[in-house]
DNA sequence: CTAATTTCTTAGCGTTTGTTAACGAAAGCG
DNA sequence: CGCTTTCGTTAACAAACGCTAAGAAATTAG
């Protein structure tokens, strides 16, 4: 099955007919490492399943950081969520880590395919949801757990996969702490792999 | 208009006869200071528009403490999101700050909702990305900036009301810290009330 | 393959936070 | 209305974090 189809089949089953209407709409692309998908500001939203490579995600702060907050990895649907669901300029950058591969769609052409076919709306409430309960979850670990205690919740995870293919500075972001606090805290878990949990 | 109805109407414009299929469902229910719209386990999953009163909601963690994460007031729709999607028992626990006044619903109907009436599941889709996008800036913000400017923010935003009506050792569990310390910050704050807002 | 750049670690220092405890104020309850 | 409980502030101490800086290691680019 076409990867797109296949992702969008995990929360629907999509007739034929209603595949190809979005079918018409992908674009392949291309992205050399460090280029971007998104930029802050950018106001032509699109929609793209990462067929190979790695992006991550990251707001800018007003002293010039770069906050990375997600990363998209292959069969990963991405875009400024922000912006396309309040069509306004984007609030954060998607940006190559390594040489991806792109299929780009308009947002526009998904809103008009949920006008036109309710199984394409069914996916997007679904996605929405998805999405939702997984930022839900990140968020409440945020507010209840310390950094020691997010990164050992990152070790057991199935995110491991995050660990292996982007820079520690990135997932220090991620977590929410500085990279020499990372740094520091990877030393001191490594030292003492069990407890403490909270 | 119906309460109800007119939340629902900041999303879409609803049928009479959908709207009176939703109706049918709604049953008032009232609580007492302290009492439970949700418990942490509970499998009966419902929603509920909030008419009078206030509630928050929180997380159990494993050491006892109650970490609250969010609150609700008039004209909010208050749920165990997590808990209705993946149809599990709930992570959370909702209850009442003040005597509260509640119109419920089982989350099932609103399911059938979504199969009967189109314009339900577009509901369902605003709905689940207009709280994404404000999940979503909330985990920006824990992530982007200090626990002092965050409280900068809060006060200088539309939610200052949170302020008024909420103890403020949930205000600071709000803002993922703990009561000590937010009282330093707001004696900190008070003393300098401009900068910084890093 | 080598040189340049980026990344990771470690250290020192000041600041902030968490914890515990005590006291006073405020609010709920009978 | 008075009693009890909860809540907010402040203090003292230990632990953790952010920042800066420097050196080592790894990656990238030519």
């Amino acid at each position: 099955m076409h990867p797109l189809r296949a992702y969008i089949h995990r929360f629907v089953a999509l007739p034929d007919e209603a595949w190809r209407a979005l079918e018409a709409e992908l674009q392949p692309r291309q992205l050399k490492r460090h280029e971007y998908f998104v930029q802050p500001g950018d106001t032509r939203h699109e929609v793209a399943l990462l067929l190979r490579g790695a992006c991550r995600m990251f707001y800018p702060r007003a002293d010039g950081e770069e906050v990375t907050t997600y990363f998209f990895f292959e069969n990963h649907l991405l875009a400024s969520y922000p912006a396309c669901l309040r069509n306004a300029p984007s609030p954060l950058a998607i940006q190559a880590l390594e040489p991806t591969e792109l299929l780009v769609f308009p947002y526009a052409a998904l809103t008009r395919l949920y006008d036109a076919w309710p199984v394409f709306e069914r996916f997007g409430r679904l996605l929405a949801e998805y999405h939702l309960i997984g930022t839900e979850e990140r968020l409440s670990e945020q507010l209840l757990y310390s950094p020691e205690a997010r990164y050992r919740a990152l070790l057991a995870s199935s995110k491991t996969k995050i660990m292996a293919r982007i820079p520690q500075r990135l997932v220090a972001a991620y977590l929410g702490v500085t990279p020499v606090s990372f740094s520091r805290i990877r030393a001191r878990v490594a030292r003492n792999p069990g407890p403490p949990a909270g």
